[in-house]
DNA sequence: AATGATAACGATAACGATTATCGTTATCAG
DNA sequence: CTGATAACGATAATCGTTATCGTTATCATT
């Protein structure tokens, strides 16, 4: 039985009105000054519990996660100048998830795609 | 100036021989009885050395890296049931990368594409 | 073949992200 | 209002990976 949390609201609250794809750690900063009390344990359990109930995405680009409150279709660019994480909008999958069903013998829930680059910004500073 | 090393050889032959995705310490007990003088942080090193002169793949999906010594454009399966990584292929990336630099302003030099759900096995256990 | 510079090694300590523990607090059905 | 327990905060523990450091192996140059 889940009961209701502040804590757990306020995270989900921040991450989605966020689009900078953020660490758990910089959720626990963000929040810190609203919740004084709060600790980095529970940004961690919550953060994977809204996982399950699939209201918010883990990107697991290697060392540290970050977190995207979008849950709608979309993929995301992991940036070698900056580190950071943006989207990747694209009209539809491609037909990703046929086409890997047709290719192979199990059952496909969902899909990921990672690209690795350069951002907007990191782009035109190397010219 | 890169050395040649017995160890680096046999890391790269070893993964290259399998298709299971083994982790690092898999690495280093499937080594071990061959070359007993093995150290663990040795397969981390040249692991990452590899990676980065392209003849090997890490899938960080989560938790572990895996390794793969395919380095052909290919897909993912993370497994639910037994946790395993078993290979898709495709016949094209779909037109992924052309796509996505279409959506956005930055450069992309590569991707890769994880699938969750049950490989072979597991869906069959599952009906 | 011997030499010397240094890349790579092995052992292990350190690191950092995440998870587990545990006593306390907040939620909520009865 | 009350009791059961989900969730909390603080912090210790875990675990994959990386850094350190003294030693060894590789290899271009004698």
């Amino acid at each position: 039985m889940q009961r209701h949390s502040r804590q757990r609201d306020a995270i989900l609250e921040n991450l989605c009105s966020r689009y900078d794809h953020p660490t758990a750690e910089d959720l626990y900063f963000s929040l810190k000054p609203k919740i004084p009390a709060l600790s980095l344990a529970t940004v961690y359990r919550n953060l994977s519990q809204l996982e399950t109930d699939g209201k918010v995405i883990r990107i697991g680009s290697g060392g540290t996660a970050r977190y995207d409150g979008n849950v709608n279709l979309h993929y995301h660019l992991s940036c070698l100048g900056c580190s950071g994480v943006v989207d990747i909008f694209l009209d539809d999958d491609c037909g990703l998830t046929e086409k890997a069903e047709k290719s192979f013998d199990g059952t496909i829930i969902s899909h990921s795609v990672l690209f690795t680059g350069y951002c907007s910004e990191c782009s035109k500073q190397l010219g």
